[in-house]
RNA sequence: GCCCGGGUGGCGGAAUCGGCAUACGCAGCGGAUUUAAAAUCCGCGGCCCGCGAGGGCAUGUGGGUUCGAGUCCCACCCCGGGCACCA
């Protein structure tokens, strides 16, 4: 075997060799709970099965899995897996595409991504993995639904869709090409449509309070999103009372509240019909509710502006202050009213600009006229608003969760009782484009009511894939043999208290939302009851977010031809390479600039560590055998070879304390681009060593290369998170037998030789 | 427009706390090895002036703080990404 490995790196062999290993020693299986041991779930982002592994994936699953391996050699158990997720638009639209069933479409992409990421060799528990369309595992979907709905945090409400009237059917925005579809190039139009939104404006402003206990482990580009999602606005608010009311407006600008001009209402205010005056303004408004706002005039200087006729008293006495109703506000403050300032607000200002340019009109002066005492405000008082907001989580779509709904001609809207799960989405669909195919389907649509027994039809809408993210995280700590158990068993399991609260997810920065989201409801699981073992309702105590992987400087994308395939580079390479290169390239905080000289560069690495080990074993070896020869000179009574290499042993020795140490603090920061350079300064520094013993007496001594090859033993431990085929290779190669479950952490495990 | 990143040689990029700017690598040039090529290894290398010793200029632009600025402060220019039925 020495023969065959000193004849070269060979990736490729080494790593079906590993990972054949791997496989047969089951070493990334999760234990089992053992809560007198060290414990961590890391979690790596959840995959859409969209039928290729990118450089995205492998940058992100490269860092997860680098933490999770170091974390196994630390000696702690490590739960390490994930599921697919599943459903989703570009699901149907590759079905469409290629006339196949979504089901058919997401299970082909979903294996051939598996066995790339294999090839990998990322340390996923595959057992543990899942798709989120599989049954078994969507009832979760509609478990959660309920569970809201039943604690009023899942409501019904109306927006609106763009509607193709040739098709028949709802389109994404994706969909909609210069407002025509897509598919049959007719103008689309949008509608209004009932649809069921997800409260979680009720936990907003929790997760704004508890986002500074989150500061230890959070990174700060993690943080950052998270305040970003927020969206928090701080300020005052106060009661302005005018003929027609009173209505509690907000303003960020405190000092200012003499300069305000005008109030700004969102449409979707709870009171907003008390404010629209005219016939003219609420046809006005009705418009804009059932989608008189073009999507693409979300701009200031477009967006739609009411004048509801109707005035309130200027905060500190003076001219009254006509209302007017704004979308703008809900994109800034949510469904709030705000005060217009516009010496202090760039918004403010161009409305206040749009409305002068209308006073021509009626608008202008000639309302007030009612006595001075109706006028009255109250004093401020600090207030805070939050950018965040309900949001739609249902779909028009036929592949997804459906919606655990019926409605009843007798009793109207009843929810699907639990005991009763899950509601079985038709698995044979075929969608064209056309219609709703769900909606179609006589056998899934027509039901009886669960409440009397009469005729109902199901809601035909699905949930969108945002909802299956809020639970997403939960079901890999669940053992398999548990996975069919009712999730009343599930809940109550102890590997869930095991597992909980997640140690750390390492995802792309473009997650804040899903993070936001499940953030919002782990608190309402705790409430409710299932989760209330997270006291914090916290999921994640851990966060990594990296930046993308872009090329040529640009996000990488087949129309500007910049795409780099995973799939070629471990051909050219080998995983180890790659997965090098992805560490090594960047800091996870920065994007990552793909370029051929950092793998190029990692590749020329791993084969002179590969070659340089290999060398250094010959010699120990030559050195070995010809002992019983040296051990006779001394014997004869020659001069023993004066010992003048022991400073550089020495020398040697504390540059590897110094290499572990730091590249354990790199770890455990998740700073592996760090930790990959410190890892090749090591292996420059063990070559030093070499270089000046030489320099001083010719050859290696027994003891220089004892030393020698200690020193790789620790080099090779240091690069195993990171290019763990061959580390484990050349650990074997140094002797060692290969524990069960990872070649141990320098410093901390005693060296287990064959 | 708003929010978040970024700007250093021909190229990708180093520079941990404000302390020798350009580490490491790619491409290039020279050499070794080779029948040849590939691969590998060794050496050189910011720009300008100078035969040379040497000198001058350089981290997007303009100011500022400092003994000292790629790094800190202010203003601006440019590039990239995101902005909710894409996940």
């Amino acid at each position: 075997m020495t023969n065959a490995a000193s004849a070269g790196y060979d990736p490729h062999g080494i790593e079906l060799r590993r990972q054949a290993q791997w496989r047969e020693r089951d070493v990334f299986r999760t234990p089992p709970p053992a809560e007198d041991r060290p414990h961590l779930y890391i979690k790596p982002s959840a995959p859409f099965t969209s039928g290729n592994v990118h450089m995205g994936h492998v940058r992100s699953y490269s860092i997860g899995d680098a933490y999770a391996r170091f974390r196994r050699a630390r000696g702690d158990d490590v739960l390490f897996a994930f599921g697919f997720d599943a459903f989703g638009l570009p699901a149907e639209l590759g079905a469409i595409a290629s006339g196949e069933r979504p089901s058919e479409w997401v299970k082909r992409c979903a294996e051939h991504m598996r066995g790339q990421l294999e090839r990998l060799g990322f340390s996923f528990d595959w057992e543990r993995a899942f798709y989120s369309s599989d049954v078994v595992m969507y009832r979760w979907s509609q478990w959660l639904f309920l569970t809201l709905l039943e604690a009023g945090l899942v409501y019904r409400g109306v927006g609106t869709v763009d509607w193709c009237d040739t098709c028949q059917t709802t389109l994404a925005t994706i969909q909609v090409e210069d407002g025509l579809c897509w598919r049959c190039h007719n103008p689309v139009r949008l509608i209004q449509r009932a649809e069921w939104n997800v409260r979680i404006s009720a936990y907003v402003p929790e997760n704004d309070e508890r986002l500074a206990e989150l500061e230890d482990n959070w990174d700060e580009i993690s943080l950052a999103s998270q305040r970003f999602v927020l969206g928090r606005v701080d300020g005052v608010e106060m009661e302005l009372r005018g003929p027609d009311g009173e209505l509690t407006v907000f303003t960020q600008h405190a000092d200012a509240l003499e300069l305000a001009r005008f109030v700004l209402i969102s449409p979707r205010h709870p009171a907003i019909d008390g404010w629209v005056a005219s016939e003219d303004a609420r046809e006005q408004l009705e418009e804009l509710r059932s989608g008189g706002l073009e999507r693409a005039s979300r701009d200031v200087d477009a967006i739609a502006l009411i004048d509801g006729g109707r005035t309130l008293a200027a905060p500190l006495g003076g001219a009254p202050l006509p209302v007017l109703v704004s979308p703008l506000v809900d994109g800034r403050f949510g469904t709030t009213a705000v005060l217009g300032i516009p010496e202090r607000d760039h918004s403010d200002e161009v409305i206040a600009a749009r409305l002068a340019a209308s006073a021509g009109g009626a608008a202008g002066g000639a309302r007030g006229g009612a006595a001075s005492s109706e006028y009255a405000a109250s004093a401020p008082r600090p207030a805070v608003r939050y950018k965040a907001d309900d949001f739609s989580i249902s779909r028009q779509r036929a592949w997804g969760t459906p919606i655990p709904v019926v409605y009843c001609e007798a009793c109207g809207m009843v929810p699907v009782p639990k005991e009763q799960l899950p509601v079985v989405l038709p698995t044979d669909i075929t969608p064209t484009g056309s219609g709703n195919p769900l909606a179609e389907r006589e056998d899934f649509v027509n039901t009886t009511c669960p409440s009397c027994d009469g005729p109902a039809r199901r809601e035909t809408d699905t949930l969108d894939g945002h909802f299956d993210a809020l639970w997403l995280w939960i079901p890999v700590c669940v053992p398999v043999h548990a996975r069919e158990q009712t999730l009343e068993q599930i809940l109550a399991l102890a590997d869930l208290r095991h597992w909980l609260p997640c140690g750390r997810v390492v995802a792309g920065s473009d997650s804040g939302n899903f993070v936001f989201d499940q953030r919002i409801v782990t608190k309402a699981l705790r409430d409710i009851g299932p989760l209330a073992f997270l006291s914090d309702g916290e999921p994640f105590a851990g966060c990594l977010f990296h930046e993308m992987v872009i090329s040529d400087g640009r996000t990488m994308s087949k129309h500007l031809g910049n795409v780099v395939d995973p799939d070629a580079l471990v051909e050219r390479f080998g995983a180890d390479t790659v997965r090098l290169a992805a560490l090594y390239a960047a800091r996870p905080q920065r994007s990552l600039n793909w370029s051929e000289s950092a793998v190029l560069r990692c590749h020329r690495f791993l084969t002179q560590v590969h070659d340089y080990v290999h060398a250094g074993i010959a010699t120990t070896q030559a050195l070995a055998s010809a002992d019983g020869a040296s051990e006779s000179a001394e014997a004869s009574g020659e001069e023993p070879e004066r010992d003048t290499t022991e400073h550089l042993r020495k020398r040697l020795a504390g540059w590897c304390e110094t290499g572990v140490q730091k590249i354990t603090e790199d770890m455990e920061e998740l700073e592996m681009h760090t930790a990959a350079r410190n890892v090749m300064r090591l292996f420059d520094r063990i070559r030093d060593f070499e270089k000046r013993v030489k320099a001083r007496r010719q050859t290696l001594g027994r003891e220089d290369s004892e030393a020698l090859i200690e020193a790789l033993a620790v080099l090779v431990r240091l690069l195993a998170p990171l290019a763990p085929h061959l580390a484990e290779e050349l650990w074997i190669a140094l002797g060692n037998r290969v524990l069960d479950r990872q070649l141990p952490w320098p410093g901390l495990s005693l060296v287990a030789p064959a």
